[in-house]
DNA sequence: GCCATTAAGAGCTTCTCCGTATGAATGGTG
DNA sequence: CACCATTCATACGGAGAAGCTCTTAATGGC
């Protein structure tokens, strides 16, 4: 004999459950000589009797009934160990860690994830604040699985995928001389600018080349760290700012927001993630896409 | 596939472990392409895949690493099993139930047990003192698995073996015109006696009947439950008493002790034990006829 | 670009697990 | 008391699975 196999615990405690081999070999759907022998073959591997039978009875060994514990044991552990690697390999069970900047959930992104923890109920998501370059060295060391930014690293072991487009909208102090509903970029040329920092943030570099593509280069007159500032300081008289539509939903009492309608201005953001991401990631990224109708809808709603 | 086995389980270890199925091949002592296959028929089974691999590098997947995890557990909760399995065939592991009198362990016993304890160091002997006839139902309803007594019974489910032979020590009290080193029971004719009682000792019986062999129906003063409490009472004046050898090794000072030389007396200890003794009461029986010349030389000895 | 290394596939062999037929033992019943 | 029914063990043959050898495809290093 060359080991134990889970058949002989399989049988085994079907014949120590029900205490007679026929009936035990009834309910395994085999018949009563080869569950004979497979007990046999497994008493002869352990080195000592399970089971005492005679011909009209048969009953545990002291050996047996410890042994019975744990062999079932075993195989629940078996069946166990089974169902959990399936579920993790199709994704509906494990940590899935999202890398973001804080402004992020501020747009169609808390929705999303709401959805998909609603259809993966298994799946514990790990949010991680943090800024852009660490987003991507967290994604290549394994330390996330998923990532969003604005502007899409050139990274052969990154996979970007464009996640949804926000319009851009200038945020003005109140009682600011423009009155009208929207505004074209190159009408605030002459504007104090806060700016979101150009060292960390590729937004900003964006917003920019967006100004420099206007014909302007914009007067900085701040810069901020934390997306949400820069309605604040606007409010406190900094000037003006050129923020994603969706962080404009943070409304702020002194300020007034207006879209830009010229040039079309675009405040993409991609879903960044590693070659090779888990299934969590995937079943997130489809779910995105299942979902970019909804995504559109509610962009075009403003 | 019809159900995982432990062969699965013990291939994707190796394989796991090596991240290298050649390696793992012959670490198991089989070829490369058997063992992929049962990889790949564990991965069927399971519903995913454990294992990236290219034909240069092997990585587990999320599901590969927990699945080791568990894999790894099983395996060895599995060997456990067995092995603890064997070591109660062999009596080498579990509790033993030993029924006796109290009086009992004041001879060769307890060097017995001590010696059991020593060989057999799994072993947790649990001692049960009991009457007599307890001792008997406790032995066929299964609380104890050896009991010790001074006439066993007459029961088709116990098997009775004698364990050891002790003279019989006539009890003086002290100042008794008896002076002589050794006695005769007939010399004890017109005593007075104390006795255990009667209605629960056979070994109260069995020294009744030799007194009776011996010409003569004993006065009875006073009777006893406690083997003990036979010397206190001769120490008290209650008249004189026959006790088993070795019960008068609890020396008392009021006392002194006769060896019985006329009819050579003997009380005999049985070891009794069930039918379907478990490998323990076995291994304990076996050190006891192994001992049985140790034994012996004690008693020469006195 | 060639070679070494590694995993996977094909075909065949061996082993073992299982099913049928049969035997032996025991407990209940007429 | 003998018979019968039930149950577990044994014997043997066949189907299927596991394993081995040979070979192919792919990848990383020189």
């Amino acid at each position: 004999m060359v080991g134990m196999e889970l058949r002989h615990l399989r049988y085994f405690v079907a014949v120590a459950e029900k205490l007679s081999f026929t009936a035990a070999a009834e309910a395994l759907g085999v018949a009563q000589p080869p569950l004979s022998q497979q007990i046999r073959d497994l008493e002869t591997e352990i080195g000592t009797c399970l089971l005492e039978r005679t011909t009209r009875r048969v009953s545990l060994t002291q050996a047996g009934q410890d042994f019975l514990v744990r062999a079932k044991a075993i195989l629940h552990s078996a069946q166990d160990a089974s169902e959990r690697a399936h579920a993790i390999g199709c994704g509906s069970v494990g940590v899935l860690n999202v890398g973001l900047t804080g402004s992020m959930l501020a747009g169609p992104l808390g929705k999303l994830i709401h959805k998909f923890q609603e259809t993966f109920a298994g799946v514990d998501i790990q949010i991680h604040e943090m800024s852009p370059d660490k987003q991507i060295a967290a994604l290549k060391s394994g330390q996330t699985d998923i990532s969003f930014l604005r502007t899409p690293p050139q990274d052969p072991d990154l996979m970007s995928e464009l996640a949804w487009s926000e319009g851009i909208t200038v945020v003005l102090p109140k009682g600011h001389g423009i009155v009208s509903d929207s505004v074209t970029l190159s009408l605030l040329k002459d504007e104090k600018f806060v700016f979101l920092r150009l060292r960390d943030s590729l937004f900003a570099k964006h917003i920019l080349q967006c100004c420099i593509g206007s014909g302007f280069y914009p007067t900085i007159s701040q810069q901020a760290v934390e997306a949400a500032s820069l309605t604040s300081l606007v409010a406190a008289g900094f000037g003006v700012a050129l923020i994603p539509e969706f962080v404009a939903k943070l409304a702020h009492a002194n300020v007034t927001y207006r879209p830009v309608v010229s040039p079309i201005l675009s405040a993409d953001v991609y879903a960044l993630y590693h070659l090779r991401s888990g299934p969590m990631a995937r079943n997130f990224l489809a779910l995105m896409r299942s979902d970019a109708e909804r995504l559109a809808a509610e962009l075009r709603l403003g």
